[in-house]
DNA sequence: TAATATAGTAAGCGAGGGGTATTATATTTG
DNA sequence: CAAATATAATACCCCTCGCTTACTATATTA
């Protein structure tokens, strides 16, 4: 018998996905791009680089997805005055209501697809997923 | 303060796959043609319509899929006597030793993700998401 | 000063997924 | 039975997300 965790952790996270999407449709935020706000909101003033490392994709996919969210008045980039090639990051003003909104439908979305559990549970999970994550966080698995 | 879980299991899953492509490269599967093995292997015989809900994508992206298992040999289309739009699927012989040897790459990638649970935690977080994958199989959220 | 490293980006690619329209075949309805 | 409708698979074209490679500008190191 196998244990199907990838593929469970897949399917909700799918779901999760497309519900949220077709939710901030209207806003016209991805999920995607989603991540990228929450992740600068708790990393204020972080260079691209930085920012790509946290969210565990390349620089380069990074770009675009900033390109987006700055035309759309979301996110700023800052010149460095230290080190002329980097860019700071930076919410705008203009970000906090939308991000409200989007919280809004992420927990909505969320508190649906946990329905099924109680409270309890819906904790517990969380704190297990939390530790799983911890553990593989930036760590290669051991290929001696 | 926020839940997350939406976060967490998009990462892991994420995780999840990326090892699972690397390691199954020199096989030449992907992930999501691992899942079409697996969810075909649970039901034998059965359309791709069927399949494709199965899978919860649209039918014509289930297609490519099947194009290219097809021509690696792992899945036939028999054409349905009976009704003669359809295709009943199955999975070549030589399916099967290839199959064991996506398992294992699973398998193993699964308990490196979990290797920070006992087993007794393990077992338990499966439980949890697969009572909530059971509630929201098929279902759309209440939009009333 | 020369070699090397780093931050951001452009160009182009591929996987995965989808919308709409088409073809062939069933099924339902007048 | 004939006509309208529904269904299964698919062709064509598009999108998003992510990548590799190569380039420019700037820092850092030898």
């Amino acid at each position: 018998m196998h244990f199907r965790f990838g593929f469970l952790s897949y399917e909700i996270s799918h779901v999760i996905r497309q519900r949220f999407n077709k939710n901030a449709e209207i806003i016209g935020i991805t999920h995607s791009q989603w991540r990228v706000l929450v992740h600068l909101s708790e990393n204020p003033n972080c260079r691209q680089v930085d920012l790509a490392d946290i969210l565990d994709i390349k620089p380069i996919t990074l770009v675009k997805q900033l390109d987006q969210l700055e035309a759309r008045n979301l996110v700023r980039r800052i010149k460095d005055s230290d080190d002329r090639r980097v860019y700071r990051l930076e919410l705008t003003a203009n970000a906090l209501p939308v991000m409200q909104k989007l919280w809004d439908i992420a927990d909505r979305v969320e508190a649906e697809v946990l329905g099924a559990l109680t409270p309890d549970e819906q904790a517990l999970v969380i704190r297990l997923l939390c530790r799983v994550k911890g553990a593989i966080c930036g760590k290669e698995p051991d290929m001696s």
